[in-house]
RNA sequence: GGCGGCGUAGCCAAGUGGCUAAGGCAACGGAUUGCAAAUCCGUCAUCCCCGGUUCGAAUCCGGGCGCCGCCUCCA
């Protein structure tokens, strides 16, 4: 089987073939910095990270971009009272320049990045580092009567682009009537997008051939992944709400300036989230961000799973239990792959079960799972599937180390897995499972020694005591056969 | 007004014409344990409603109801 993913601008399931056999280029429509990420984004974001790591893991060379949007892009309806836009907004409330501004928030979402485990893109590039590149593709479609200039603004001009509105599936000519931008008399057509525009209240500002001003908010895109990925290229991703206006105008601007088409082979577009069952937004209070939730104690693959389990084109609703549903999920694989680690390393019987067959199986399902247009949740069962097999066997050695390997792949495809548990280290007949340097660990092994004392005298008053202390101190004290065990809680 | 998506057990969620409707969480019964934890075994749904097509539908068609998204900066 080989991987189909949905495509936007076909409606339907197609193969995916990269351009050039074995190489996929992938442009993602990034965060703009103008104020925190939100987990919203990131789940767009995931995507894009699990749709990378797919490929690779079937072998292919991913050349993946994400563009930085750090220009306060600008149109009519975005000016407030005092004509300022949103970045400036953010400059003021936050007294510094928009530059400042746009560094800060790029810093926060490159942490939350690595926090959620996601594998760094090539480029980040940042708009404003592109403006020549924007000038170009503008000059170049007023040059082929694609746009035209009023006074110092430049404008897209819809009608010399049939195709508009194909990628959406928008009506053209019914645009018109839901449309609430205010009409502005400069252009032929009120559904003509800015390219360029001058506006001598906007902070940032450059030169051009139509003289100082910014770009339109579509531009970027065009440009940064035609300076990267090609005229041409495999995968754009997005989030829902990106379709339409703004992957319709990259497209309209793309092909209107390359003249080569398709600008993009396959459009991959994420649904938004709910938060409790709502939209997110800062007036209802349930605006989230990674950082927040990483300071309430959840762990970058328990966010990066609750974010990710549910396929990406389905409506998705994030809450504290889904975030407790996945901490379930990933304890439970932990539980097994410690159990694993203390046979292959001899602290706990091995026995004779070959997991050949069920590893083989559990993998070639994961991949065909994946292969279904990242059918996530589906991967997931397998991968449930295998711990429940494994958890069920008295695996020989060799098939223990086997499943370990088999969990850190799993785990390097997805990033849902987790990471290997410590290797817990025997100190005179007990098992310590927390970090070989924690400072309590003697302490916590006497105490550990002494309840045992206690329980083979049979005073289980005392024993209960000290595994309270022990409780308190944040580890659980487990009694196997061969002796006690001590994990982290 | 236009375009689109979703509705499966207490919760999350697979399944797009056909053996007994995946899997996880929670719950319950049992094994194991000094008691626990973990683990194992077992129990737990006829698929929003109505009508139609079909030998046969959660799956296809029509009509409802409900929720959501885009059409405007937004992942």
């Amino acid at each position: 089987m080989t991987l189909r993913l949905y495509d936007t601008a076909h409606s339907e399931l197609r193969p995916f073939e990269p351009r050039e056999p074995g190489v996929v280029r992938m442009y993602n429509c990034g965060p703009t910095v103008y104020s925190s990420p939100h987990i919203g984004n990131f789940r767009s974001f995931l995507t894009a990270d699990l749709l990378r790591r797919h490929l690779e893991a079937r072998g292919m060379n991913v050349v993946q971009v994400m563009n930085i949007t750090d220009v306060g892009h600008l149109t009519e309806d975005d000016l407030d009272d005092s004509g300022e836009d949103r970045m400036l907004i953010a400059a003021r409330r936050e007294k510094l320049d928009p530059y400042a501004i746009a560094r800060k928030y790029e810093s926060e979402f490159l942490a939350a990045v690595d926090a959620l485990h996601m594998r760094r893109a090539q480029e980040y590039p940042r708009a404003t580092d592109h403006i020549p590149e924007m000038i170009e593709i503008i000059q170049g479609l007023v040059a082929n009567g694609h746009a035209y200039v009023v006074g110092g603004n430049v404008y897209y001009s819809i009608a010399s682009f049939p195709r508009f509105g194909k990628l959406s599936g928008k009506v053209i000519e019914e645009l018109e009537e839901g449309a609430r931008i205010a009409v502005n008399p400069e252009k032929r057509d009120p559904r003509d997008f800015a390219l360029w525009k001058t506006d001598d209240k906007h902070l940032m500002q450059w030169d051009s051939p139509w003289g100082r001003g910014f770009p339109g908010w579509h531009i970027e895109c065009s440009a940064m992944s035609r300076k990267y990925l090609g005229d041409q290229f495999d995968v754009h991703t997005g989030g829902e709400d990106n379709l339409f206006p703004h992957h319709e105008c990259e497209v309209a601007q793309s092909e209107a300036f390359t003249e080569k088409v398709p600008f993009v082979g396959t459009w991959l577009h994420t649904r938004h989230l709910l938060v409790d069952e709502k939209k997110m937004a800062k007036s209802l209070g349930n605006f989230l961000t990674i950082e927040q939730l990483l300071g309430e104690g959840w762990t970058g693959h328990e966010i990066r799973l609750a974010l990710l389990r549910v396929h990406y084109r389905m409506p998705m609703n994030f809450s504290r239990t889904g975030l407790g549903e996945s901490r379930a999920f990933l304890t439970r694989i932990q539980e097994c792959r410690a159990r694993l680690l203390r046979i292959a390393h001899g602290q706990e019987a091995a026995g004779t079960d070959d997991a050949t067959i069920v590893l083989r199986d559990a993998e070639s399902a994961f991949g065909e799972a994946l292969d279904d247009d990242l059918n996530i949740a589906k991967a997931l069962a397998v991968l449930s599937g295998l711990v429940s097999d494994v958890n069920a066997m008295q695996p020989s050695v060799e098939s223990a180390q086997n499943a370990l390997a088999l969990f850190r792949r799993l785990e390097d495809w997805c990033g849902c897995v987790g990471d290997e548990p410590d290797v817990a280290a025997e100190v005179g007949g007990v098992l310590w499972g927390g970090k070989p340097d924690d400072p309590r660990r003697q302490s916590l092994l006497d105490k550990t020694a002494e309840r045992e004392a206690a329980r083979k005298s049979k005073d289980f008053q005392a024993a209960d005591r000290l595994r309270d202390e022990i409780t308190a101190e944040g580890f659980k004290i487990v009694d196997t056969p061969r002796g006690p065990r001590l994990e982290p809680l």
